[in-house]
DNA sequence: TATGAATGAGGTTTCATTCAT
DNA sequence: TATGAATGAAACCTCATTCAT
């Protein structure tokens, strides 16, 4: 398992393994505090490359946003399995809420994207979710049968809150306090009643 | 009352005021479904009038937003006063939640603006939005008055609430049950503990 | 017949019909000196428009090409009628042979588009070439009836006959003399040996 | 035979000698299925090679397409010297016509090129062309002394006929049979009335 | 020397907004 | 006043050519 999942087809040169993954930094940042609707100009001027370049790694604009949506969640995925893997189960499964939400906070776009998980994407993000949605899936089933979350509660209905607990506390990002009691809120009501 | 909250500079002839109607109506649904980024003249078709009309109603693109989150806005906040004025403090502040969540929901875009409400909207929205926390303010505080939402819940907090609510809710169009079960968590959660 | 055969859909206001007449024949010019590579918003400047102007009547550069071929074709098809009802047989075919290569003269990438026609043209143009081959076709067995032209010659053979010779004589644009020799050539080469 | 036509300036490294080769080839026969629009990269890539050797060996397109052309050129004038030597005047003559005609059949843009021969090219292929114009020149002469060919025909013409021709058997692809009428047509009105 | 990544000017097309009819 | 044609600033993307590896 030496190969990150990312795993390149080929090498890649060591500068253009470099502008690569600047881009991707660049495109994250900027999607998420200016939205996807950026023009491609201003993403390579901010990564300090030609236009050229970027698309040479990234055929498409939506190709870009796509990379960008792929890497996020297998950042997420691979930190949630490993809090999986140390914690009991409820600690678990709050633990990791949390951690999706974060991850995603302050990055709108990419959670509306997120939502759209299920229906229409592309092989590559198609394939991250996946990963992602079984691991949700577990930890569920862990924390319900250690009762610490309603017996009731399906994988849709958690996904949906995690998008909107997002949605949520990006509104807060300046109050960390009351950020702090959105999730007092949110988790309190996910524990049996 | 002849004066509305929009303030109508002048009487407008019959047909004028017909096709402003008729564009905040087609331009409401439009947008819901079809997002923000449709071109102003396919609005323009929908609603059976040239591209030029609609600019002499609405000096922008962004103003038919405006206008149509405004008008929004106004319907919730006259349904929220009568639901206030009808029922007991904790009812009240349930529907209420509900009706302004069910309101918002599947207008992504339109959640987006309200959750930046607070922040660089123009007049017209601002005063919207300011009655409307107005009335969620008062809301909160008679809920939690009559012990029926945890007392150290905020407004910004309610708020923030509310638009993830909704997030979540749009996700689960397909599934009433499921997203009962969202509201379920979330009430639960505004509860003492 | 009082509508003229491109017959519009709509009545089209007068200052547009005149911008797109005005833009079909600077392109047709356009095309003609300098090849299909120019750009569109050169076509669109030449014309006194703006682009956007040129992307409204021809909704791409694509569709501006075969809006000019078509013309053109339409052209040489009402002439070639024309001719074909005034004169006998044979004088009629040489007559319109020569018609047509000279219509086309000069406009190298219209000659090979017309080369194309058989093979994947749009509707509309593949209308207009199907109205020319069947003059055509009516044509030649009328004179080879008339024993004016070499009886086993095809209509396939006759369009790429025309077709080469309009890239002959293209070359001699400054030789009139020297052109007329092609014609003599070629016009000899056609009647029974 | 150290000096071969286009005068080496060095000798030229084997592997090196052996990609610029591959690369006209290739490019030969890229330029006349896919047109002279083709990507640089694309023929870099058929040819095995990287773009930066392209480049290296033809500082330009244009210059790749000039070498193109001269190779064809060079390989149809030996031909044509070797008909010229073994056969009577206006056997040579005809048979050194088809042979130029097929040699560029389905090269359009080549064919094309060597029309804008006497206008405006660079020293290497003005060469090229200048020597063909000269065999083609003393072939006409010969096949008029013989009484093969009509006499007032002048070498412009004669080239114009040849391209022309290529023009027309090029669409004719498909129809050999077809392709064989065009050449009577064409051969028989060459010959004196 | 060969490679292919980087460059960026330029091409096509869209769309908010203005203005003649 | 209503219409929809005209406008032109961008947006996305391609490709000849350069240059670091």
């Amino acid at each position: 398992m030496s190969g990150a999942s990312g795993a390149a087809e080929r090498p890649l040169r060591a500068d253009a393994a470099r502008n690569r993954a600047k881009l991707l930094d660049i495109a994250t940042q900027v999607f998420a505090t200016r939205g996807i609707g950026v023009p491609t100009e201003e993403i390579a001027r901010a990564a300090g490359v030609g236009v050229g370049t970027l698309f040479r790694h990234f055929p498409t604009k939506e190709a870009l946003l796509e990379a960008v949506m792929v890497r996020r969640l297998e950042t997420i995925t691979a930190k949630t399995a490993q809090l999986a893997a140390e914690a009991e189960p409820a600690e678990a499964f709050f633990a990791c809420f949390r951690l999706v939400v974060e991850q995603s906070a302050g990055k709108a776009e990419f959670t509306r994207a997120l939502a759209a998980a299920g229906v229409d994407v592309h092989a590559s993000l198609q394939e991250s979710t996946t990963v992602m949605r079984a691991q949700l899936a577990e930890l569920l089933a862990a924390a319900q049968r250690a009762g610490a979350v309603r017996p009731e509660l399906g994988l849709p209905e958690l996904i949906a809150l995690i998008v909107g607990t997002g949605t949520a506390t990006e509104q807060l990002a300046t109050d960390p306090v009351a950020r702090e009691r959105v999730f007092d809120v949110v988790f309190g009501g996910l524990r049996p009643h």
